[in-house]
DNA sequence: GTCTATAACCGGATAGAC
DNA sequence: GTCTATCCGGTTATAGAC
């Protein structure tokens, strides 16, 4: 009754939503047909909706599947750095946990659907982000406590700026760099580049609120 | 013979402009029809045909209109600053030009472009960002002396992501926020933001080359 | 230059046999 | 659970009248 339990890797239901996940991130939702996806992971074109109901519950399956176990890993590296931790531990928490081998393949998706708006992306945001961002924005807070609250929402929005934007375009890199990409090197110049910019001068003249 | 010249605001080439600009900026390339777009225009199907020959060549024309003044604007402004810019000086000159008033409705269109690998990131890319990308890279060495060529490149491609990624997703931010959100006071967090980050500390070892 | 009409095709979804 | 066959609406592009 119960097909292959979660996380076995050649059911049909893995084998599409690992092709679902490859097609999404190459070409987006929108440029993406079902049967680029059935095609890919040599299933029947109604084996879709059988186990996913609809094109967009399916991207909303890939998602979810990638997200979450980011979030979680974020959650306890914040966890591990204790109440009053640097602004390179809040950094390598934020960052670190979408540059593991396990989550690679989805890069380029979680990159797409966190750069632009779409019904995806406020989906995720509701479901999964709000939490993460209320959390690190205490952390920042905890590493930077003269740093107004409205700083360091701008700040947290650059931060993941520069993150996406790594992410998206990790496809592309070696064109634009003209060489091979490293990604341990980058991720240590992403987490230099973030820490040194949260730490730039207070911006408002009046910076009494520290909470 | 020929129709309403270049600029001209009402004519049906330019109500095309317009509306496919809004719509490509909205719901991305293949999220959009050409039916969307000769609606909100109140131009004919086959006008878009006529003018525009294919769907693809539209949006070529539509990035066009707007890329090519922001690069020359931020030429402007690095040979405004003098052989021995500042960091501020750079970041804003790369930055500011996407913020001003005609670029505006631009702004979630370029957003999407500059975020997402595409047959069209890679067309603009070659035509319009490589030489800026040198030219920002020069303008970089020249305000921050002792950074090697590979970190050069990194913050460059940090720069751009948080940039892109406050555009793309300027329809959201006040959701994302809770509040209204001035154009001005971002600019100014960003920059302060970029130019900090700009100038973290080296990571190589060896930072021999200068140039 | 602008329209109508239509060609030619592709999309997601589903009914129903096995 | 998995297949084939098909429905049906939407897509770009163009031919040809005006």
């Amino acid at each position: 009754m119960i097909s292959a339990p979660q996380g076995t890797q050649s059911g049909t239901k893995t084998r599409i939503l690992n092709a679902a996940e490859k097609f999404f991130g190459e070409k987006g939702f929108d440029g993406t047909s079902l049967r680029d996806i059935t095609t890919e992971a040599q299933v029947n074109l109604a084996a879709v909706n059988y186990h996913f109901q609809s094109k967009e519950t399916l991207m909303d399956a890939v998602i979810e599947r990638r997200i979450a176990p980011v979030n979680q890993r974020r959650m306890e590296m914040l966890d591990a750095a204790g109440p009053s931790p640097t602004v390179e531990q809040v950094v390598e928490a934020f960052v670190s946990p979408l540059f593991v081998m396990d989550v690679l393949p989805a890069v380029p998706l979680i990159g797409r659907v966190l750069s632009n708006p779409s019904q995806f992306f406020e989906r995720v945001y509701k479901k999964h982000l709000i939490q993460v961002v209320l959390r690190f924005s205490d952390a920042i807070a905890a590493s930077l406590p003269g740093l107004p609250r409205e700083e360091r929402f701008w700040r947290l929005h650059f931060m993941a700026g520069s993150m996406t934007h790594v992410l998206a375009l990790s496809g592309v890199l070696p064109l634009m760099s003209g060489q091979p990409v490293q990604r341990g090197a980058v991720l240590r110049q992403l987490v230099t580049f973030l820490s040194a910019g949260l730490r730039a001068p207070v911006l408002s003249p009046f910076s009494e609120d520290k909470k």
